[in-house]
DNA sequence: TCTACTTATCGTAATATTGCAATGAATTAA
DNA sequence: TTAATTCATTGCAATATTACGATAAGTAGA
């Protein structure tokens, strides 16, 4: 037991809880929102401006890469990350449609 | 060790973690779908419609009820789950916040 | 009262996640 | 080539999450 059980929900159900897992925890948070502020590439200086080890945070970065939300790139000994917008955006329209069921309620019943 | 350090982090970092773990996993995307597709509340004919047993969709319910994103309602022997849709609308601003840093991202730079 | 029904909680097992030290792989500069 | 630098990977250890059976707690009706 223990295991998540995807095939009895919808895709877009394992859809949604799969980038939500992108976002669940603070350190993955914190990464993305480096990438954004700066506007532009930035490679292990994550590691000093987040507390974490550089081991943690080369395994953050890598769940954010699988899932398509980065993108790095080798520039001679360091990497370059930033944010893969098409794939953001894609993220985005799933996320906000969720987020925005609420607007077909007419009212709370209880 | 397996612990998040949450102290690290800033506080806007851990609300959208939090948030996001609500999301994070299908069952509760489901319960919360079923909750505002019926426009009412809803018993545990969630444990029918999801296939999970009654202690697990208890404790999902659990988890959104701490949240605070949905409240429940004794109701005889049954209790009434619905969206807290106060609740419900301040996370979506924070998560909405979050998702829309891309607006001000100029250009890709790799 | 007793029984049936519904939901919550407890206990436990399996799996997933987080974190880091150590090590490996790749590149650059000397 | 060698040393230094940067990042990825490996291999743990600790903790968290998921799932469910069993059981407790509560209400409604006979």
């Amino acid at each position: 037991m223990g295991v998540t059980k995807s095939e009895i929900f919808t895709d877009q159900q394992n859809q949604v809880s799969t980038f939500a897992k992108a976002f669940a925890h603070p350190a993955r948070v914190a990464i993305l929102e480096h990438l954004f502020n700066l506007n532009a590439c930035i490679c292990g200086d994550l590691v000093e401006e987040i507390g974490l080890a550089q081991a943690t945070i080369s395994q953050h970065l890598k769940e954010l890469k699988n899932l398509g939300l980065i993108k790095g790139e080798v520039e001679g000994t360091k990497v370059c990350y930033c944010i893969h917008q098409e794939n953001w955006n894609k993220m985005k329209s799933v996320m906000t449609e969720f987020l925005t069921q609420d607007e077909k309620l007419k009212g709370s019943c209880c």
